[in-house]
DNA sequence: GTTTAGCACTCGGCAGCCGAGAGTGCTAAA
DNA sequence: TTTAGCACTCTCGGCTGCCGAGTGCTAAAC
């Protein structure tokens, strides 16, 4: 969009100016914010042609003008001011990220954090983009009827499950399991894992309970669920907090299209680690985002994963703030999830219980 | 409360009918619903006379009469049907609670199951009355720098975690670490963990690099985990859909009330399993609860574990219908977690896979 | 040609008013 | 004790008219 010097400095006063007061800006406000010595009188004549090319729009004859979705385009695209984070954004961040062991739920608590920064709803994702294969498989013996798998995955988590059985099993049954779950399950994906497959292990084991039909179970379980790319949304409630969800049903519609995680999943992505996206309002192709805009950025670990963390909220957004405080948290996460969580001993033995290096 | 019998069909009706329509009833009204012979007028006196017993309320003269806080109290108490849950209802509620294995997550999904069935939030709680202790520890070795701890706990439910550690580790010492953890670590408290017992415990092992510390941080957290009852919130959003918290900001209050999980822990419980406890308006201690009402049911597993579940909605509730439904699913949750999941396994070995019967 | 001052015009929002309707309490009769 | 009748009260929705903010246009100034 090729537009005079004077006609983007406008268009970026009434741009920032509706984000703060949520009332259309009239000329006069804009003479008065820009302070330099151009009447209020050019300004109209400015905002007509600004209006002319698609970039504001009035609610009403005279009303000021607002922002239309293409004029934050232009906003977003051209006129915005880069902002840095605040040091104390930045502190609280990283306080947030450090204090939450690299786990399960780091992922789901940057999504709460952003949520609570922004006082947006937040949704946060990860998926993996490698294949999930069991590495080892250990069966731990309790007593005649109960013991528990163990199995280390790939990807280093470890997930287990206690088994009671009716019908008795002894040690070295266990024994022999394990040595061949290891030589013909470890490895593999979830597919492999055919029926052909479970039956000869059965003929080889000699089973005839089914129990190695229960341990192919669970492993096809445990690999159907790392391949799910669990999505969430948090600070839902954020949304009521602005005056374009004053409308309870509106609200509702955009919460409960939120709360679907089918359709979380196909919300706008970045292609690459660490850009910014961002959609305004009708770019989005669901309909229950028509008025609002979504920001997502995207964060990588390595090869192997990588994630999604984004905002959602009205188009009358402050975006260069939001997109700073995402991209932040998302490099975070970055090299909190790299960094992994070797364990450092303390060679005298002194390692204080309840410190932050235990685990 | 001693009502003349009239007096109690009247606040019975108007109760029933305001909770219906949302709109305050009139003698009139009354009269055509009782349809028997007594006129509007004759309605009217006792309608005064139940106004000034402190049960009924006017919001303005010439308007109808709504039930107050003692009004529906007196109604729970004392006129309510009790209401059979309905065949489709437990239907809904059986398949929903079958599909869900018994598990980590089957008390929250209760939860989620009471909020979509009665449209009010729910919150569901466990908490476990006995003390929790580890029964058993056994220590993977996976190479020189890396194992696994798993543990079992006196509730059968098992726990892991992978270390690395800077510092080797061979098998043998693995062994001598479980052989001193069982017999030092299990069957005790998180209390009796003291700095002593590690200390003496790392003497014993000749540990010089902090390993015993960190399977002994490892435990305590544990434990301390499994002494938190956890506590969660659904549905949240079912609150917008009624018409006495169309006010956002009121709504809004509630909502982060019902977030804070301190403060949920300490909502009205009922003393003895099976009961239900209804807690009207006013009678709630919370501020923020001062016009909604509170609905819990306590369900018991064994002697070990208890749990409560309930909701939160409006005074105007249809509180014999929901009390109904949540004492049902109660019942369903208790035998439920108190079958276990004992694995019947198929004599000829024919288990399906991904067959309810496993896990 | 561009900028600016001035002015008439438009339109939403708000306060005030009015009438309709619902429901009441009181009185007097059954 | 119950009931019919009636005057009274109060809310709600619609209508009106005023106010102010902001505009577009015109004509003068730069």
């Amino acid at each position: 969009m090729n537009l005079s010097e004077r006609k983007k400095v406008i268009l970026r006063t009434v741009v920032e100016q509706y984000v703060q007061t949520v009332e259309p800006v009239g000329s006069k406000t804009v003479a008065a914010e820009l302070s330099s010595s151009i009447s209020s009188a050019t300004i109209r004549n400015e905002m007509a042609e600004l209006e002319a090319l698609g970039l504001l729009e009035q609610p009403h004859t005279s009303a000021g003008r607002i922002p239309s979705a293409l004029g934050y385009r232009v906003y977003v695209n051209e006129l915005m001011r880069r902002q840095k984070i605040s040091t104390d954004d930045a502190q609280v961040i990283n306080s947030a990220l450090q204090n939450n062991r690299a786990g399960e739920g780091l992922v789901s608590r940057a999504g709460a954090l952003v949520s609570r920064l922004t006082t947006y709803p937040a949704y946060a994702m990860a998926s993996v983009t490698g294949v999930t294969t069991i590495a080892r498989f250990d069966f731990i013996f309790i007593d005649s009827h109960t013991f528990i798998i163990v199995t280390l995955l790939n990807n280093d988590s470890v997930k287990n499950k206690l088994i009671h059985l009716t019908t008795p099993v002894d040690p070295h049954l266990l024994t022999k399991l394990a040595s061949i779950f290891n030589a013909s399950f470890t490895g593999i994906s979830e597919e492999r894992i055919t029926s052909s497959l479970i039956a000869a292990t059965e003929r080889a084991v000699g089973d005839t309970v089914g129990i190695v039909a229960v341990i192919a179970g669970f492993t096809i379980e445990l690999l159907c669920e790392a391949k799910a790319t669990a999505a969430e949304v948090t600070g839902t409630m954020n949304l009521l907090n602005h005056p374009e969800y004053r409308d309870i049903d509106k609200a509702q519609r955009l919460i409960s299209y939120l709360s679907d995680n089918t359709e979380l999943a196909r919300l706008p992505s970045p292609e690459s680690s660490g850009e910014i996206k961002i959609t305004i309002g009708p770019e989005n192709l669901a309909n229950e985002l028509r008025d609002s805009s979504v920001i997502t950025v995207r964060y990588d670990v390595g090869d192997e994963m990588q994630g999604i963390i984004g905002i959602v909220g009205p188009t009358r957004m402050e975006y260069s703030k939001v997109a700073a405080r995402l991209s932040y948290i998302a490099q975070g996460l970055s090299t909190l999830l790299a960094s992994g969580d070797k364990l450092q001993l303390n060679p005298e033995g002194k390692n204080k219980l309840g410190d932050d290096d235990i685990g």
